[in-house]
DNA sequence: TGCATCTACTGGTATAGACAACTGTACTTA
DNA sequence: TAAGTACAGTTGTCTATACCAGTAGATGCA
């Protein structure tokens, strides 16, 4: 566990031994960890040095601290910063809206080549097809369409997509969400859009497309999000 | 400047009070400060309690490291964030293209009054107007239409603002800029765009709009971007 | 001159110990 | 029963010290 002969620093061996216990789900978040006298006993090292690899973890966001009490695993991070940025739920609230939303769709189907070409999937492989319409105070803001493997993430149903999806599919690959990329522009309404979103064919739509990669780089869903121009506007807010 | 008796934590005082070296400029970046040894002779402190401070400051973005040779004041924050995720420079470049820009506009005006508004003025106080093209291979992509309050900064020129706008405002005001809010959008081109933009009346566009404010939450700036839909995108991305 | 070495400095890691501040629980007391 | 108290356990702060590792400049030698 703890090599002091290593030439790595004991405190950088011990954020990567707790970060790795985070990541295989054995400190699930919300856990909390022994206390830091109890890691420096164990492992016959300076409370300090335990400090340093845990103060590392929390200005990661790995843990976090709470006097008195002990020092527990943080939710996971990337969920946490799609939330932040691109959370309808949350947008909606914060302008006083009550946030909504409506499974349309929810087939398996042969993916169209630019998706496939996005999974890295063959083309014309099955990816499942997660349509949903997103609403606030009941009014339709955004058509948002789902594409994940069906090679990959196995044994979706509406059930599951309807509650915690991600938290599905982190279990069951046992691999971590890694990275997203969010491409936003400005576009006009197809036919289709058109019709769930209760606009004209043609009025402008804000497209919002999130790419999600796993962490040894497989992609994992992508998810394209048709939004009212008139109704939605992203934003983003940068703190010094 | 260091109180042992005061109720905060010695390392917490000294990390406020080099963070004012630094806000009020008596300390700009590059600088080398003192080493950590003679912080903690000078105010007779342990040295530990030193490294503390300067790690949070360099956590935080305002201090940087080098093993062997010192530490070092870093380059602004808020600065290289909005590089980071609106630099049109940047995006070009790294999309392999060759960005310029060209100054349309640049005058004293009365403030249109969602500008006023925004900016924290009385409706129709002077505000500049400053009007740029950015190009990519000297392709029109964007018209970029910047208002600052006439009041707020004095002697801006056509020189001055073709060159670094944010550092003669910075260096005038003695306040530093704290904090950047971006509002995107899809919309249609109006006539001035179509014409500056070289596409149709009505094709879509993507409207970036970005506010800074001061440290003591003075509006300091409205930028208004005018992108063409059809040759630009705005990505972001989030990593663990 | 040019190169190697020494030296004095920097930050990086680690120890062992002390006391403060805070929290939750168990116990005591009115 | 309800309120207050004591206690044990947690993180937070701080000290004094030691040695390691990297850097830059001075020094000395060929």
């Amino acid at each position: 566990m703890i090599d002091k002969t290593s030439p790595l620093p004991i405190y950088y061996q011990l954020v990567e031994w707790i970060k790795g216990l985070i990541e295989r789900g054995e400190l699930k978040p919300g856990d909390s960890l022994p206390s830091e006298r109890e890691y420096a006993e164990r492992f016959s090292i300076s409370r300090m040095t335990v400090r340093q690899a845990i103060t590392e973890l929390v200005n990661g966001g790995y843990l976090y601290r709470q006097k008195g009490v002990g020092t527990f695993v943080a939710e996971k991070k990337i969920e946490q910063q799609l939330m932040g940025l691109t959370s309808f739920t949350e947008d909606m609230k914060s302008r006083g809206m009550e946030p909504s939303s409506k499974l349309v769709g929810f087939e398996i189907v042969p993916a169209p080549s630019y998706i496939s070409h996005q999974l890295n999937i063959m083309e014309h492989a099955p990816v499942y097809e997660i349509k949903r319409i997103r609403l606030a105070d009941g009014i339709p803001m955004a058509l948002e369409k789902t594409y994940i493997s069906a090679n990959l993430v196995k044994g979706l149903t509406e059930e599951t997509v309807q509650h915690s999806l991600y938290h599905h599919i982190e279990n069951q690959l046992a691999i971590k969400i890694e990275e997203a990329t969010q491409v936003l522009e400005s576009s006009v309404a197809t036919q289709q859009e058109a019709e769930y979103l209760n606009i004209q064919k043609g009025a402008p739509i804000l497209l919002i497309q999130r790419n999600t990669k796993l962490a040894d780089d497989t992609p994992l869903e992508v998810v394209k999000s048709s939004y009212r121009a008139d109704r939605y506007k992203f934003m983003i807010t940068l703190k010094r």
